[in-house]
DNA sequence: TTGTAGGCGTTATCAG
DNA sequence: CTGATAACGCCTACAA
């Protein structure tokens, strides 16, 4: 009647063997009757099955670890939510770990989880190269969503947003809409380097001019700040914003000049943030389906951890959501 | 040269006892030569701590569990992230369930944290009982964030917001503002009727019309449908919604009827979500200081683990956040 | 300062 | 179907 029963209590209390125990634990056949003795006696007992034990000899730890970038922000929670949800529903657990944005940091907290053995490990944009990787020497299966560098010569599996056909179907509605001369606020990072390089390439192959590049930052604030340098062009008609941040200070710039949108300045953003739908005009958006994402990868560590399966390389479409900032030149 | 080394592996190639070689993982000091041979020893066999059998033998896991509501939300994530921040610093991690809100599956999630062997558990937003917790006999503190249940008798410890200083200090905005007739629209749960009973008591003790109650649901289609209720008393000035998103329905109706905000009718929030900002007017609103209440949590955890801590109630100010959807009638 | 040996709570193997 | 008993990888008196 003091600290924690463990299964040697039990066993005595039900008088049966620990291996019975053990047995009735994991869902191995025995009798009946030693069953119902077991079952009792670990209620008496307020018994609870002790995974670390458990853990140490099956070499399972039944946790998946999962490595964040430290901006919060809506579509990472999001990732994470869709990979507890498969997570959960096998039975394991996710330890989160976000990492305040570096490539040191990011191995140490690798590195934290696998001595804490995790079954599996999920890293969102991720800056390890394939170096940082080996020396680490992981024999557990790591996911990588939306990685930073350059796809592994290695044998990782990864989860990615099709960029490119976001990109294509909001320039298409803006062509389609009659717009003909498009700006682009660029982005940082993997994202907004691939974003600008997509755009370029489809104004190009228009035979649009492709020369309205202006150098974002995916902030509100370097949105706000090239409003101007954007109207100078007089004859622009719509800027395609690399993240709705950027947007959002476009907006207020222009809502704060007496610009009208979309009637003078079509406006298109990429995430569809929750907060979106709220803007005045509505945004119109490429939506990443973060949630889907993040079961992907799930997914992916899961069987990769339990099976032969092969690593693989994951691209899921984004989705062209319209709303109000667009205008229709054309009609 | 096969699977995992141990440090009966890295005893050996340092020639040296295992007790040594857990010495020096384990920070206790040994003889600087040993400690040498032990480091190579282990850098050479790529040898890595496990910690599910240090937490085997510690009987500590190093992790603490939190449960967070199936709504998803800006809040509650800030809140993980402050948790995070301070279980990290101490060199734990977090593992994060999310429950689809019900007690009973609340109560599975919390039974499986323990059998994990965690160090502690926060819970936000708990639906549990004094008897749900007591059958569980948990050994490990629980501190809970915004339970739903009036506090327990028991012994246990809780960070709460503090709704009163906040509807204080908006009502008194609002009355210095001139407003004198002020609906409110509820909430659901604890914060809801707890908001809803502090406006009435409070506009009760300024003397002023205390009928203005719309029963809300926290959502923005509920904000929306209730605008055309409100608009129909002709004398009210002002609205406290008792959150964020009720007053976006509201903002949204109102401006599809043309109403102005705030000159025609003054608006005021709960939460201070990112958006609020960004609304046309912004909202002025009641900031929670997430990320603080999930750090004191966090610490209080980890106190009551290490020590003789004794639990304690925290509660937290919340902030007035003011900015351009209430009118100064009375300038 | 270092080594020996006895656990920590479970599972797994192998006889009965 | 059940029961000993040896791992699992590490920590920690206790001894040396």
């Amino acid at each position: 009647m003091k600290a924690k029963p463990t299964i040697i209590d039990v066993a005595k209390r039900a008088r049966v063997s620990i291996a019975t125990v053990s047995r009735v634990l994991n869902g191995v056949h025995v009798r009946e009757e030693s069953r119902a003795r077991v079952e009792k006696a670990m209620q008496h007992l307020g018994y609870r099955h002790n995974k670390i034990a458990h853990g140490l000899v099956t070499g399972k730890s039944g946790v998946i670890g999962v490595i964040v970038p430290g901006i919060v922000g809506h579509l990472y929670g999001q990732m994470a939510r869709g990979i507890e949800e498969v997570v959960m529903a096998q039975g394991l657990h996710m330890v989160i770990v976000t990492n305040t944005r570096n490539a040191a940091e990011e191995k140490e907290n690798l590195r934290l989880l696998l001595e804490r053995q995790v079954d599996g490990v999920i890293i969102m944009g991720s800056y390890l190269n394939d170096e940082d990787l080996l020396t680490l020497k992981s024999n557990v299966p790591i996911v990588f969503i939306q990685r930073e560098n350059p796809p592994f010569k290695s044998r990782y599996s990864s989860v990615t947003i099709d960029n490119r056909s976001g990109m294509e179907a909001a320039l298409q509605h803006l062509l389609k809409a009659g717009h003909r001369c498009i700006a682009h606020i660029t982005g940082l990072r993997r994202d907004g380097f691939e974003r600008q390089k997509l755009f370029q390439e489809i104004i190009k192959r228009k035979n649009l001019c492709d020369e309205l590049i202006f150098k974002g930052n995916f902030t509100e604030e370097k949105g706000l700040d090239l409003a101007g340098e954007v109207l100078r062009h007089k004859d622009i008609t719509a800027v395609f914003c690399s993240n709705d941040r950027s947007a959002l200070g476009l907006y207020r710039s222009l809502h704060s000049k007496g610009v009208r949108i979309p009637e003078d300045i079509s406006v298109v953003g990429f995430d569809d943030e929750p907060w979106t739908a709220y803007l005045e005009p509505p945004l119109t958006t490429l939506r990443q389906p973060a949630r889907e994402v993040g079961r992907l990868a799930a997914k992916q560590v899961l069987t990769e951890f339990s099976g032969e399966a092969k690593t693989k390389q994951h691209t899921v479409p984004v989705e062209f959501v319209e709303r109000a900032s667009v205008y229709k030149i054309n009609l």
